[in-house]
DNA sequence: CTCGTTTTAATTGTCAACAATTCTAGCTCT
DNA sequence: AGAGCTAGAATTGTTGACAATTAAAACGAG
């Protein structure tokens, strides 16, 4: 990896991008819990910037969806209720589905190939019970099937969706029995896609990403998914 | 006083969101030519207010991707390629079709009827020969077809996809004959809804996308994969 | 003891001025 | 005359201070 090549961009990437990448960075980790506000002010001082830079990345992330604003009050990061994730996921599916649809026809011999190394990437990691390479990997392959379709719409989409659902991933733990049959489930989309079957792809998306919702909401775990002081307003 | 059942919200709409209204509507409408620079001092100046708040409408527009950002160059409307419109199209019908899917099951027979009431608006506007009622009862139906999915996600993007497409649609002139065949197309959507049929709903739906992009753009649409109705999975 | 009012503190919303960067026009040198 | 360089103007990026609004706490009356 000689640095010489791979000289990073001259244009200097805008302040407000900065925050908001960290941002959403914190927010997906689960560094900042879901619930809490986040104080201008306070923000500013940690982060060493202005107030203007901050709060235009804030609009960006209440734009987004990651946060909401209630005026006057101030701004604090969301906390998606069951109904909410699963309204996500149907947005997920469709944008994944499409991705699938595009997938066929061009070049899916290699696609699926480039998929099933992601599965691969998955089983390594799921051998050396590190879940947050399990993770990871998963989101990996989930990424790069929508960045193969080419669609420009469909990853910047896509991105912000798995920004939250990363979020809900970092409050629940996995569970150890079900790593392997998604890893089967991740390999039958790869196949079907080098396949050259689009709805064979979409079907199997589809049944994989109901479990992963299942997984999400009904989860006995998930049952501190909300944070300890609930002031939420449902009226705004 | 006179008494009023349905009273709205006191909450006063905050300064961005107001001018982020009016700037997407103006640019929906073509009121600013897309690829012209829109200054920060003169719009502020012309609106009223600081560039503080300007500012943040912006970087709501910026992010929904109606404008584009050239670090201290300015901020430029969006000149949609053929390649572009084509990508939006892509999303657009992946959310639609996502609604359609969910509309059948429940209560799909009244959602059909209401969506076939949109189609009689149509008509009324066809046979008065007025383009833009025409249009916006075409973006209605669309609309309609999204907010009777129920899903939030699905609305929030397809509102900023619609003011893309009516953005396009501003540059264009609607041709005469095509009318009557789109109403057909709509007219069978909806009934394939009030029927409770999916997947014809989605094919109808795909096809009437691919004939809508057609007219958008120059070149012809790119090979339709699967649009055909079919549960016999297709291995060419 | 509870309900209503008033005060107070903290937060966001807004504004005007300053600094940094970029494009353009004019000039000089070859 | 053409290319390269330099100075100017215009624009955006950033900052700090001030105003408006809100929610919560303290207080007093019934």
């Amino acid at each position: 990896m000689s640095p010489r090549y791979s000289l990073e961009p001259v244009i200097q990437e805008s302040t407000p991008s900065i925050i908001a990448r960290k941002l959403r960075y914190a927010i997906a980790h689960g560094a900042v819990a879901p619930g809490s506000q986040l104080g201008e002010a306070e923000l500013a001082r940690e982060l060493g910037v202005s107030r203007g830079p901050l709060r235009e990345a804030m609009q960006r992330l209440t734009q987004e969806g990651l946060l909401i604003s209630i005026r006057n009050r101030g701004l604090f990061v969301i906390e998606m209720t069951d109904a909410e994730i699963r309204d996500m996921y149907v947005l997920r599916t469709a944008v994944e589905s499409a991705a699938c649809k595009m997938l066929v026809g061009a070049g899916h011999v290699a696609s699926g190939q480039d998929l099933l190394s992601k599965v691969a990437e998955m089983e390594n990691a799921a051998v050396t019970g590190d879940h947050a390479a399990m993770s990871d990997a998963d989101m990996a392959f989930h990424e790069h099937l929508v960045a193969l379709s080419g669609s420009r719409s469909l990853v910047r989409i896509h991105t912000t969706l798995m920004i939250e659902t990363r979020m809900c991933l970092a409050v629940l733990q996995y569970s150890h029995r079900v790593t392997d049959e998604w890893i089967e489930e991740h390999r039958g989309i790869a196949e079907a896609v080098r396949g050259g079957d689009g709805l064979l792809a979409q079907s199997r998306l589809n049944d994989h990403e109901d479990n992963a919702l299942a997984q999400l909401t009904s989860a006995p775990a998930s049952a501190s998914i909300d944070s300890r002081r609930t002031r939420t307003r449902t009226r705004s």
